[in-house]
DNA sequence: TGTACATCAGTGAACGCGCGTTCACTGATGTAC
DNA sequence: TGTACATCAGTGAACGCGCGTTCACTGATGTAC
C-alpha cells in the first residue's frame, strides 16, 4: 500500500469517526461541526475533504460496512465452519456488543433509518445486508445444512433484529433477549453450546 | 366512554398522525410544524396540547403501541392458536406491511433509535417490546411448543429484524428476505404452509 | 547548508435557514338573562 | 327567542439557537537555488 499524504490520514480518520458516530446516534444525529471535533479539527476543514454531508454519509457508511464485515470475518472464518458460526453468534449477540455500538455491526441500529437515508447511503448499505447475507450462507452452507441462502437470511434476520431489541431494552430484559437467541440459533444450526 | 370535547377530539388526531408520522420518519425527523400542518393545525397551536416536543414523543410513542397492539391481537387471536400465530407471521412480514411504516408494527422501523429516545418514550418503547413478546408467547405455549418465554423471544427478533432489513433493500431483495422469515418461522413452530 | 518562496491543510467568523418555543390575538361556541 | 358576554381552541408573527455551508486567512511543510 501506497504511503498516506497528511491528507489521506486526516480523511481516514475522520471517516472513521464518522462511522463510529453514526452508529451511536444515526446518519441524522450527526453534525459536520460535532463530526470534525470529533476528529480534533475545526468545521470548516470538513469541506476539503468531501462535497458536502451527503457526500460523507455515503462513504461513512461504506466505511463503516468494512470495518464491520472485517470483524465478521475474523469470527466467520474458521477451518470447522460450524465453530466459525458459533463463535459469530456469540460475538454478534454478546453484551460488549449491545453496549458499543459504535464498533460493532451496522446493522441493528441503522437498519430502520435506511430507508430515509440520502440515495448514495441507502444503496451501500443495502449492498452491505447483501454481502453479509452472503458470508453467512457460505459458512452455513459448508456446515450441510440444506436450504442454506434461506436459512442464512433468516439467521442474519434474528442476529439484527434481537440485537435491535435488545439496546432498546434495560440490561436486564436485555440480557434474556440476547440469551434466547444466542440459544435458538445454534439449535437451529445444529451447533452445540 | 364520555363523548369527547372538541380539545379532545384535536388532541387524539395530533396523537394519531404524530404516531403514523414517527413511524415513517423516526423520532428525530417529526418536526413540531410539519405535524401539525399534517393534522391540519397551524403549529402554534401545538402547547396547548402537549408540554413540549418530549411530552408529545412519549405519549405518541404509546399511542403507537396501542394501535399496534390492536392490530396484532386482531391476527393472533384465534380459536386455534397455531391459526392465530400462521396470521400473525403472514401479516407481519407482508409486502403491505413493508410498503407501509406508518400503519404497521413501530420495532422494525424504530428499535435503532430506541436508545436516543428522550426517558419518556424510551421506557415506554421497553414496555412496548414486553408485552408484545408476552402476547406471542401465550399463542406459543398454548401450541404446545417447549420453552415458549425463549422461543417467543427469538420469533419476535426474526420478525422483527426480517422487516427491518426488507425496509432497507430493494423491492426484489426485500421480497426475499420477508419469505425466507416466513417459511423459517413457520418451520420453526411447526405450522403448515 | 541556508535562505526565499509557493503550496495547501486546516482555522474560525459569518451566512441563511429551519427548528422548538412564546405570546398577543382572533373568532367560533356556549351560557346567562 | 334574542341579545351580551365570557371562554378558550386555534392563529401567525417573532424569538434564540444550532445546523450546513462559504470563504478569507494562517502557518506549517517542502522545494528551488
Amino acid at each position: 500500500m501506497a504511503e498516506l499524504t497528511q491528507k489521506e490520514r486526516t480523511r481516514a480518520r475522520i471517516l472513521h469517526e464518522a462511522a463510529g458516530a453514526i452508529r451511536e446516534q444515526g446518519v441524522e444525529g450527526v453534525g459536520v461541526a460535532s463530526l470534525m471535533k470529533r476528529a480534533g479539527l475545526t468545521h470548516g476543514g470538513f469541506y476539503a475533504h468531501f462535497a458536502n454531508r451527503d457526500d460523507l454519509v455515503a462513504n461513512a457508511v461504506e466505511h463503516m460496512f468494512r470495518e464491520s464485515a472485517d470483524l465478521l470475518n475474523r469470527h466467520l472464518d474458521h477451518e470447522d465452519p460450524a465453530e466459525g458460526l458459533r463463535a459469530t453468534i456469540d460475538y454478534y449477540l454478546s453484551e460488549e456488543a449491545r453496549k458499543r455500538p459504535s464498533a460493532g455491526c451496522p446493522l441493528p441500529s441503522l437498519s430502520g433509518e435506511a430507508a430515509r437515508m440520502p440515495d448514495a447511503a441507502r444503496q451501500r448499505f443495502s449492498q452491505g445486508i447483501v454481502s453479509f447475507r452472503r458470508a453467512l450462507e457460505r459458512a452455513i452452507s459448508a456446515t450441510g445444512v440444506e436450504n442454506a441462502a434461506e436459512v442464512a437470511a433468516s439467521v442474519l434476520a434474528e442476529l439484527v433484529g434481537s440485537m435491535a431489541l435488545a439496546r432498546a431494552l434495560d440490561d436486564v430484559t436485555s440480557a434474556s433477549m440476547l440469551d434466547a437467541s444466542r440459544k435458538q440459533l445454534k439449535r437451529r444450526l445444529a451447533l452445540s453450546d
